[in-house]
DNA sequence: GAACCCTGCTCAAACGGTTTACCAAGCTCT
DNA sequence: AGAGCTTGGTAAACCGTTTGAGCAGGGTTC
C-alpha cells in the first residue's frame, strides 16, 4: 500500500501536482478559481492524502521543527515548565520540538546538536535546569537562543530568572516586618553559584539600605541544597546565643527551607510566631504543603520558557546582544512571615 | 554561503555521489578500497560536510525519529523520568525524540499526531503521567507504544506500573510489623480512578490473606490527593475513638502521607512510634524530605520509560496482543514503620 | 488588426541524498 | 582467444514537494 501523495491527488481531480500544491499550501495569491480549490480539497480528504513534511522541508528549506538541548530534565521538576512552556508556543505556531536530554555530557552535547542541525532544525534553544554561566559549545547557529543560562561571551540572546530582584523582594519583606537580624541559608551546591550570589548581593544589599550591615556570622553554607542539609545549617543559627540568633531566615531554596522548619521545630519554635522564613523557587510540591505554607520567591520557568521560544520564532524583538533579560522573581507570600517576637 | 553537500565532496574527493553516500553511510559490503574511503572521509572533514537528515529520510523512508505524544508533561514532576527514559534509550539508539504535551485536549492531540506523521515518524509513544484508561485516538499507526495507560480496547503494546502489586508489599510491610489496624486513605482525584482503586484492592487482598476483614470505615477517600487533603483525611482516622483508631496508614500518594504526617504531629503521635505510615510514588523531593525518612512505594517511571521506547524501537520482544505489562513497584523502607504501640 | 493583458493553469527543475543496475578494465582459467 | 570473474567504481532513477517560468486562449485597448 503505497503512501498516497501529491500526485495522487493530481490525477483524481484532474489538475497538475502543481495545482494541487498550490491550492493545498493555501497560496491564495495564486489564481486558482475556487471550484477548482474546492474540488482538490475535496479529493485530497477522499483518498486520505497525509502531506510529507520531509519533502516539503528539503525543498522550502524551512522544517517547522526547533531543537532544545537540556542539561538535565528530571532533575528539578518544577523546571520543566520552561520546556513545556517552549513545547506551548511551539504548537501554537505549528512547530514540533525536539527534545534532548545531554545529561551536561558535552559529548552527549556535540552528537546531539550535530543531530538536530542533520535534521535541518530551524532553531536551537539551549536551555539548563538552573541559572548558569556556561561556555557555548561550538557550531551552535546564530540566534540560538540560551534559556535559564547565560552563554559566557555573550552573543546570544539569553533569559535568565532575576535572581537579585527576587532575594531583594524577599529580604525587603522580612525588614519591613521589622526583622533586624536575618540570617542567610547558602548553597555551596556544584553547579549554582551564580544564583546563590546573586540571592546573597540581593540579601546584602537590602540590608544595607535599611541600616543593616550584612553580619558573616548570619550567613552560612549548606554544603548540599537539601532539606536535610537546611535542617543542620538553620540549626547551627539557631543555636546561637540569645541576641545573637536571626528571628528571620532567608533560605537559598524551598528544600533549605524545608529543613529551617524542622530544626525550627525541634527546638520548640513556633513559625512565624518565633522565627520568620522565606524560601526560593516556589516549588509548590514542597512551599505549598509546609505547615505553615511557606513564603517565597517564585522562579518564573513558564515565562522565560515561552521568552525563548518566542524570541527565537521572531515573535519579539531580540534584546540588543549581550543583552541577558531578567525575568522577574516575584514573591509569593504565604504564612511563614511575621514580626519579630517581641 | 551554500550548504556543503554531498556532491561538493564528491567533486573534491574526484569521485561520483554514489561513492561519497557508500563510504559515508558505512556500507561496508560495498567494494571500495580503503584508500578510496580514508579519502572521501578526509575530504568530508576538511570541507565540513555535515548531512542533511531530510534528504536522507525522504529516500530511505525512515528518519530516525520518534514522536511522544504525552497529556501533560510538568504537573507531577517526577513522571518527567518516563520521558527522560525514552529520550535516553533513543539517543542511545541515534533517535531523535519529539516531545509535545496536549494538555488532554482532544483537538491538540489530533493535529499533533498529525504533524507527527507529517514528519514521518518511525513511531509513536502515547504517554500519560498518570496510570489512566485511554480510548486511543483514531489514526495512531500500529505498534505505537503506550506509556502509563492502558489503551481501553488492546491492540497495542502497553506498560503500566504494578500498582496491585506495590500495594501489596507495602500492606505487607505493615502486617509484617505486627499492625491489624490498617487505614487506607484512598484518592478521588479525578483522573486516578485506576490507581486508587488498584491499590485498594492490594489492601484488601494483603489483609484477608492475614486474616483480617477490611473495615470500611478505615478507608476514607481524599478528595484531592494533596498534603492538606491527607491531613484532613488523615485527622478523621486518627480521631477515631481509642481500640477503633488505625495504627499505621496506608497512603495513596507521598503528598498524602505528608498530610498524615502533619495531622499525626498536631495530635501529639510521633511517627513511627505512636503511628506507621507508608506512602506511594516515592517523590523523592518529599518522601525522602520528611521527618522521619517515609518509606513508600516507587513507581517505576525510568524503567517504563525504557521499556516503551525499548520495544518501539524493537530491542526487546513485544507482548503478546492485549497484554499489558505491569511493571514491579518496589517497596523502599526509610524510617515510618514501626511495630504497633503494645 | 496588432499589441497587450488576463486567467487558469502546466512544466520541469530543484532540494540532497540512496540505491539498483550496469560498465570498463584487468586478471584467470581453459 | 574467449569466457568468466573480480574490482572499483558510475549513471540515473527515485523519494514528495515547491516554485519560477511559461503557455494557450480569450478579451481589451488603441
Amino acid at each position: 500500500m503505497a503512501r498516497v501523495g501529491i500526485k495522487d491527488v493530481a490525477r483524481e481531480a484532474g489538475v497538475s501536482t502543481a495545482t494541487v500544491s498550490l491550492v493545498l499550501s493555501g497560496k491564495t495569491q495564486a489564481r486558482i478559481p475556487a471550484a477548482t480549490r474546492e474540488r482538490v480539497h475535496r479529493v485530497a480528504a477522499e483518498i486520505g492524502y497525509a502531506p510529507n513534511s520531509l519533502a516539503r522541508g528539503l525543498r522550502t528549506r524551512r522544517t517547522h521543527t526547533i531543537g532544545l538541548v537540556s542539561d538535565q530534565i528530571a532533575t528539578t521538576p518544577y523546571a520543566v515548565r520552561m520546556i513545556e512552556a517552549a513545547q506551548d508556543v511551539a504548537r501554537e505556531r505549528g512547530f514540533l520540538l525536539f527534545l534532548v536530554n545531554t545529561g551536561s555530557d558535552p559529548a552527549v552535547e556535540r552528537a546531539s546538536i550535530d543531530a538536530l542541525l542533520a535534521h535541518q532544525v530551524d532553531g536551537l534553544v539551549y536551555a539548563c535546569m538552573w541559572h548558569q554561566v556556561v561556555e557555548p559549545p561550538a557550531g551552535l547557529p546564530a540566534g540560538t537562543v540560551f534559556l535559564d543560562a547565560r552563554p559566557s561571551a555573550g552573543g546570544f540572546p539569553a533569559v535568565v530568572p532575576d535572581d537579585h530582584g527576587g532575594a531583594v523582594a524577599a529580604v525587603r519583606e522580612l525588614v519591613e516586618q521589622g526583622h533586624r537580624q536575618i540570617g542567610y541559608l547558602a548553597s555551596d551546591d556544584h553547579p549554582r553559584p551564580i544564583a546563590s550570589r546573586l540571592r546573597w548581593e540581593g540579601y546584602c544589599e537590602v540590608l544595607r539600605g535599611a541600616g543593616i550591615e550584612p553580619d558573616p556570622q548570619l550567613v552560612v553554607r549548606v554544603p548540599v541544597a537539601t532539606a536535610a542539609g537546611g535542617a543542620q545549617a538553620a540549626g547551627v543559627l539557631l543555636d546561637l546565643p540569645r541576641g545573637h540568633r536571626p528571628t528571620a531566615l532567608f533560605c537559598f531554596n524551598d528544600r533549605v527551607a524545608m529543613g529551617a522548619y524542622r530544626a525550627a521545630r525541634h527546638r520548640g519554635l513556633e513559625i512565624p510566631r518565633d522565627l520568620s522564613i522565606v524560601g526560593f523557587d516556589d516549588q509548590d510540591l514542597v512551599a505549598a504543603a509546609l505547615d505553615p505554607p511557606l513564603t517565597t520567591v517564585a522562579l518564573p520557568h513558564y515565562a522565560m520558557g515561552r521568552w525563548a521560544m518566542e524570541t527565537l520564532l521572531g515573535l519579539r524583538d531580540p534584546p540588543a546582544d549581550d543583552d541577558v533579560v531578567l525575568m522577574p522573581c516575584p514573591l509569593v507570600r504565604r504564612d511563614s512571615v511575621a514580626p519579630p517576637p517581641a
